[in-house]
DNA sequence: CGTTTGCTTGACAGCATTCAACGTTGGTGG
DNA sequence: CCACCAACGTTGAATGCTGTCAAGCAAACG
């Protein structure tokens, strides 16, 4: 696993992953940082994301396989994933696993949470990784000040509902080379926004959480990467993933996938 | 599918085409509103309730088959049932269609358009409807000066990520029994809230919206109310549903329901 | 009253799951 | 440094659930 970190990371700008150096004594501020064109003040002016500036209350660090939150947890605010990588998933009551999302650098996690208070899934990182801690007070309080920011959290909020229906279609109408090819392809573009390369990317969830993912077997993934690649759409070694037919992975899915 | 038919489209204009009492002429108010207890004004005082009466612009009638709005239509507004049933769909480029949900008197339409100022599904009238139209201008100038509904509205937007959710876990990890058995409990529960009886219930939709809201063919539908019939925990006649024994519907989605 | 639409049921096929064995990788400790 | 172990991944064979195709029936509609 060590060459995961030959790939070049989008990075932000001073104040990271110095182990020397304390998070809490860092600047945390979306108006300097590297992912800010992704992330929630996406399209700000310089003066509103200065406005911005004391949204953020701290950094924190989640290790590989510890929880950002669990299920049942009270809520206190939204998550900005700075670095790293994360899975949400729920547990069924006799203990089936289901993840409902993957989210990498500049997304959002934990509004699952508004409803109710508390938080519904389970935010696993999925490799060391950093996240902003945008209190849902101070959230309330400056968006209520600031209408850019209230109309730009709402649309935020309105994307993961969009992206929710898109997995339920592909939940409910795909079939499981759809599904993966879906997939790979989604992440590729996300990569992709974040400056690394669209054709090679390296995993960073198992086989199995794929799976629960995609509302298959693992074995089944398995298959359907074998047979990409046997079709010289993909070069497969295990997480290393390369795309090497794109135009044929979009072909497969071209039927499938939903008008806008 | 050539069949798909090209349904009137309901002019949001002069609402109403009653002889009798056309609904411009109604008092058009949360204030007075019978459903107020499970729409988008859930707790608030009678204060609160009367600060909202601006938000709500007018009323229209959706007749049964006519779409509230199509998908690539402009964003305007939310719209919350009044009274009738509603479906939202997506439609696939080869032509599939697939339900992302069905909404009921005091539920909201419309959420899918935040993201990016159109909508992204179809909404269509299965029964003829009224929805209260709600700007969506109207509703952040007023929740910006009054702090209870900007949190009430974050919620309810909370709540359809969550009930996006269960439906992902429905569609990635249940057996088509298990889904129809989730699908009609929660049909129950809603119209119970509602005041309905909970054991007795006329379905609004078709065998295949249900499938394509499950992710099953009609015919796997079909097949799985004949069987719960046969095992005598539906009474089924049609779109006629009693619910004969709720305790074993509950025991057969028990294991596979997800922990709170 | 005939036509259309929706629902049910049967027979069969196919795709994904299940069960099982084996291979690979990375980490740990002797 | 090597051996071993645990976790992850691949592949095969068989089963089974759901889909597909087809026919007939029931209800709704004009």
């Amino acid at each position: 696993m060590a060459q995961i970190k030959t790939y070049p990371r989008v990075m932000p700008t001073s104040e990271c992953v110095d182990a020397a150096l304390p998070l809490s004594a860092l600047r945390v501020a979306c108006s300097n940082c590297g992912l800010r064109d992704l992330c929630l003040p996406v399209g700000f002016s310089h003066a509103e994301l200065v406005r911005l500036d004391g949204l953020v209350a701290r950094r924190i660090r989640v290790y590989k396989g510890a929880s950002l939150f669990r299920t049942g947890e009270p809520f206190e605010g939204l998550y900005a994933v700075r670095s790293g990588f994360f899975k949400t998933r729920t547990t069924s009551e006799d203990g089936r696993e289901h993840v409902t999302g993957f989210q990498m650098a500049g997304e959002l996690l934990g509004l699952d949470g508004l409803a109710a208070d508390a938080h519904i899934c389970d935010a696993v990182a999925l490799e060391d990784s950093q996240v902003c801690v945008i209190p849902y007070a101070q959230l309330e309080s400056v968006s209520h000040e600031f209408m850019t920011l209230q109309r730009q959290f709402h649309r935020i909020m309105g994307r993961e509902i969009v992206r929710d229906h898109r997995v339920m279609a592909l939940l409910g109408g795909m079939r499981s080379e759809e599904r993966l090819a879906t997939f790979l392809l989604n992440l590729a573009d996300r990569l992709e926004a974040r400056g690394f390369s669209p054709s090679s990317l390296v995993l960073r969830m198992t086989r199995e959480e794929i799976g629960t993912y995609l509302g298959l077997k693992l074995e089944t993934v398995s298959r359907c990467f074998s047979k990409f690649q046997s079709e010289g759409m993909l070069n497969v070694r295990q997480r290393q993933i390369q795309i090497v037919d794109r135009v044929a992975l979009q072909a497969l899915v071209a039927g499938a996938s939903f008008k806008v």
